[in-house]
DNA sequence: GATAAAACTTGATAAATGACAATTTTTAAA
DNA sequence: TTTAAAAATTGTCATTTATCAAGTTTTATC
């Protein structure tokens, strides 16, 4: 492939882009928690800003549960495996996400987080916030509406398994990503993608298959990509290729 | 095929099974609102034993969100469109399951649910639930628990992708149904299927590749299927075909 | 029970994607 | 900058599963 670098603007300096507080899926409860207000409280509930290497992890499957990390910085993976030893990426986590909210219930981590890239996140305490009695009706509610929005972007696992063709898939993903960064206010046209075999896995699809898929994306336009970053082009022609119906929160859009 | 339905303890007569209330996903909701002592102030939160016909809508994609429900019998799915109109089957929902948890955060069900037999659900009104303060911490901890189950469980979606083979598919397919089963203490060995074509529209398979891998099941004596009936005679060899790493709440069992 | 419709089965063929192997490019380390 | 290792690309070929078409069985209705 032919050196197509120096027609992208990509060469900004690789500054660590983190998400304010503001839109970090912790806020309310870090708000609600009285933390923004006073910073002695908050060390007791909230660990904040603790970096992960690029590979370390961030819990193991089968530990046992002690609070919900948000992500500040950077990207990580969530796995299973599979009996011969094959991991699944179950979900990937992006900045101003919430990581091991499946474990509220049994109380022990189900899956296995790694960091893709040096990271940091903060770390909420479960345990200790429960002390904070009066506070709890609003931090409640909070952990309900942050549920409630991953079981929805949950969907679009099973609309993964409908998809028709690698293509499907592909825009699919990219849709999904984007529209999540977007939710947490990151720049939402460029992106650090995760290594092919990651997507690959991630999708149930080889790792060649996605390599020859961004690359036809690319030769129409789509997406431009240098190295492992990807910029979109053309968001409504991958909504197309995607073939979603998107629904607004209010009012049906069709 | 030949009828071997004379092999099979399969003529029961086909009654109505129903989970419990305590068997019921909503079952701590309703305790906590104090249903179970008082019938009176039941009535203004929870419509218990709403029927629900076979091919009905329980409710639209785009509807306002009012509140989840449990299912009492009979089997749902739910249900969301691309937009060739095709559509795609996002969960089937078992007795004792609780749907609409997706809504809570938007206020909005993005999904349509359909009944696929003649069923029936009691229905939670969120408002009027948050009307009985008193009681409001407890009903706010059993959503997170409930919601966080549904996150535990979405991740087999995640499996599905990764399977390599139809027949892993169908084996992970089968597990995930029969321990959902057995959590909400239906009897988990026999159970009446969806269609084909919704079997394989969840997993991402044609019916026919369907039909024809649940025949080789049968016919390796991992199960016994009449009608839509199907009865689990080799859970444990599903297991190994499923390939999936199972854990305990407390321990890691490998 | 008879009839029609729906669901399911079965077989043949085609096509998309996986698997393998060899290069090239990128990234990381010295 | 040089070197080594890791990741990504490219091409070929094999295989699983989708698709199509025809038949059979089951289910529902009168």
């Amino acid at each position: 492939m032919k050196n197509t670098g120096s027609r992208l603007s990509m060469n900004q300096p690789k500054k660590l882009k983190e998400v304010d507080c503001d839109n970090c899926g912790l806020y309310r409860l870090c708000q609600i928690a009285g933390l923004d207000a006073d910073e002695s409280a908050l060390d007791s509930v909230v660990e904040r800003r603790k970096k992960i290497a690029n590979a370390d992890y961030l819990y193991r499957a089968g530990d046992r549960f002690s609070g919900v990390f948000a992500v500040k910085s950077g990207i990580f993976k969530s796995i299973s495996y599979f009996d011969d030893g094959r991991e699944q990426i179950i979900d990937f986590h992006l900045p101003g996400e919430l990581i091991g909210l499946e474990a509220i219930d049994e109380g022990i981590y189900l899956q296995s987080v790694i960091a893709l890239e040096n990271s940091s996140v903060c770390d909420m305490d479960f345990a200790e916030m429960e002390k904070l009695e009066h506070k709890f009706i609003a931090f409640q509610g909070s952990v309900i509406h942050a549920l409630s929005r991953k079981v929805r972007l949950d969907q679009y696992q099973s609309l993964l398994i409908g998809a028709q063709s690698a293509e499907q898939r592909l825009a699919i993903f990219l849709i999904s990503i984007f529209s999540r960064l977007r939710a947490h206010d990151m720049q939402a046209h460029s992106f650090r993608m995760p290594m092919r075999k990651d997507i690959a896995n991630y999708l149930g699809l080889a790792l060649e298959t996605v390599g020859r898929v961004l690359k036809r994306f690319e030769e129409s336009k789509l997406i431009e990509s240098k190295g492992r970053h990807l910029k979109i082009c053309n968001y409504s022609e991958i909504q197309q290729r995607a073939g979603l119906i998107q629904y607004d929160a209010v009012t049906k859009v069709a």
